[in-house]
DNA sequence: GTCTATACATTGATAGAC
DNA sequence: GTCTATCAATGTATAGAC
């Protein structure tokens, strides 16, 4: 199970309860999560469990802030990496679509409400609020190089934003949540996914291209 | 509970056992679908639940199956009500959000796999298969009124379509599920979320708008 | 078609020894 | 920080009387 170097059972606990939780989650599904379960995996009693985490909750809310935190650097470093604007809005999106096909049942976790009585506390969803600021950030970038329809940059174009990245991913993980990022039936449509979200705010030039009123149904 | 008018205990157990699943469901989660809990709502005991559904999988199967029964109906209906092509598609896609809206209980049990060990049987999931046929169709429709490109009429333009709308009602429902269709931030934003894919394929008339290589990122 | 009784499994959590 | 022992719930499902 883990490599013991001196008299002490193993090297980090935690984070062996917190990798079992996860497989577990993968193969009950993530409402599935049961301690007794975990304890049987990592090779301790249950009972100890309860010296590093308080409840089971406890477990999710640690799993949820991981995930959260691990989504931010993803998609801050996609973005840091990358010309500001529409560069780094589609590499922010790749970023996203890969973690979410690498770690399903995190992604499940953080944009379902998969488990009955489980809410993330206010420290575990910190990350997921600070990553709202940045998408909201790069379309501000991209609107100021001209790439993107100043009324993208709002509420709205956020919630836009997210329907469709979300809308790419939570098909793919209900559908095929086994395939990989560049074979899902879904997950391969997030580029054209996101033109669409593009070409949506499309800056108008001189008005030489028409967009219909965009709430009208 | 219900209205008794002879000796029978009541006029549908099997209806109301159904009735009683949903709200449980609604309180639980979809995952925490309880038949002691259902039979307690009943006014039963529970092992006389097994006279009317096999297990407790049984009785998700039929949730399933006259939840996707019904969207069929809602969608067909706004379909047939509507002058093909557009104005039918825009009609599917309200009729969808109000459904979903009203009954997010069984959308979330449509769209997600929130129940770990639960698969709709072929029967059950039979009408949600006819559904992409209807949208098929009408999206056929639309490009023979010139409304839409004919690249429109593919598996990715159905897939594309079924993001767009999935998308805006998943996180509506994750985040919001108790919204209204009117003024839920997402559902809000399923007729703007619909004009990003019109617009998407917007018919190229003579060229005179040009439209971004559509699988660029 | 409803009941009682029961088998059987699983779980989250606590107390207290070491 | 790990263990044993235990509690108290909850759950699905079956057998058999009426």
């Amino acid at each position: 199970m883990a490599v013991r170097t001196d008299g002490r059972r193993r090297v980090d606990t935690r984070r062996e309860i917190l990798d079992a939780a996860v497989e577990v989650m993968a193969e009950r599904g993530v409402a599935g999560l049961s301690l007794s379960e975990v304890a049987r995996r990592v090779g301790i009693k249950q009972p100890s469990l309860y010296k590093h985490f308080a409840s089971l909750h406890a477990v999710y809310d640690e799993v949820f802030r991981e995930g959260a935190e691990r989504q931010l650097e993803v998609v801050a470093q996609a973005v840091r990496g990358s010309t500001p604007g529409l560069p780094a809005m589609a590499a922010a999106v790749e970023a996203m679509g890969r973690l979410a096909m690498a770690n399903p049942v995190v992604a499940q976790l953080l944009s379902w409400r998969p488990v009955p009585d489980f809410t993330p506390s206010e420290e575990a969803f910190r990350p997921s609020v600070e990553m709202v600021g940045v998408v909201r950030t790069t379309l501000r970038d991209a609107v100021a190089a001209g790439e993107l329809d100043p009324a993208a940059d709002s509420d709205e174009g956020v919630a836009l934003f997210s329907i469709v990245v979300a809308g790419a991913l939570t098909q793919q993980l209900a559908n095929e949540p086994n395939a990989t990022y560049e074979d899902g039936r879904f997950s391969s449509l997030l580029p054209s996914a996101y033109a669409m979200f593009v070409q949506y705010f499309a800056p108008k030039a001189g008005e030489s291209c028409t967009r219909p009123e965009r709430d009208r149904l």
